[in-house]
DNA sequence: ATGCAATGCATTGGATAACGAGGTATAATA
DNA sequence: TATTATACCTCGTTATCCAATGCATTGCAT
């Protein structure tokens, strides 16, 4: 549903929900979603491409289990260097996200910087009236 | 910087700080370095197509600027319906940026649910010392 | 037994969007 | 006069999401 903003935060989202131990594919989607309340949707065709890329960088290690009496279920888990590109796409997106907040929400500026007017010294001589 | 960030917000932010008053493209993109402290940045390949269909949109109308002794200018101002599409994407923001938080901020999604073994359920018999 | 839904893995092609590179031109400054 | 900042623009490349499609198993209702 939000196709254009989850870009570039899947595999983020990812590696978080496998902070707390390991978990097969088909249920990491289910996490994001329990997790988010549906907000967050993430189909298939995203899922497993994202996941063999993880893996292609060693974020996370896979392994095959195979128990009697259920489904064959491909199990991934965070490697300690998947751990630190978790930290540090965090702290990007935390970054991210509280820039566009910023311009996004008139108050939280308006107190950062009072007395200032922003936006007249870009501007050409605009009579509103024009 | 933040490319794949970005993706689906550029429309946004634009409309974002057209809402105080009209502004031409060269200054919208360096209002949106100057008020996320340069942790966005808008590259002319980028913010000159998105005006281009944000107008075709009809959220923003034109108007060339002639000013004797000045450059000419493109400038931009919101219309009624620009101003409703940036309500709309400013909620979708937000449920979208609280969905993805609840997913990377683990102390906050412990509050909400303090009893509950999230993960457990989902997972065959996973011996860590395997 | 049979059908259907849910689970569980995967690939492929189309669509969308950011941006580097390239182009043109004016105003200010050294 | 050369350089920098301003100011507009387009096009091809690249990255990424996802619909569509395929295959197989488990559980449940009929």
């Amino acid at each position: 549903m939000e196709r254009e903003l989850l870009k570039g935060n899947t595999p983020t989202l990812i590696l978080a929900v496998l902070e707390e131990g390991p978990l097969h594919g088909y249920a990491i989607a289910r996490e994001i979603e329990r997790r988010s309340d549906n907000a967050l949707t993430f189909k298939e065709g995203t899922l497993y491409p994202a996941l063999h890329t993880l893996e292609q960088q060693g974020w996370v290690i896979s392994e095959w289990r195979k128990t009697a009496g259920e489904r064959d279920r491909k199990v991934y888990t965070l490697t300690p260097a998947g751990r630190a590109a978790l930290e540090e796409r965090t702290r990007r997106w935390d970054r991210f996200a509280h820039a566009v907040d910023r311009i996004l929400k008139k108050q939280e500026r308006d107190e950062e910087s009072p007395s200032l007017p922003p936006n007249s010294a870009w501007l050409p001589e605009l009579h509103p009236g024009g």
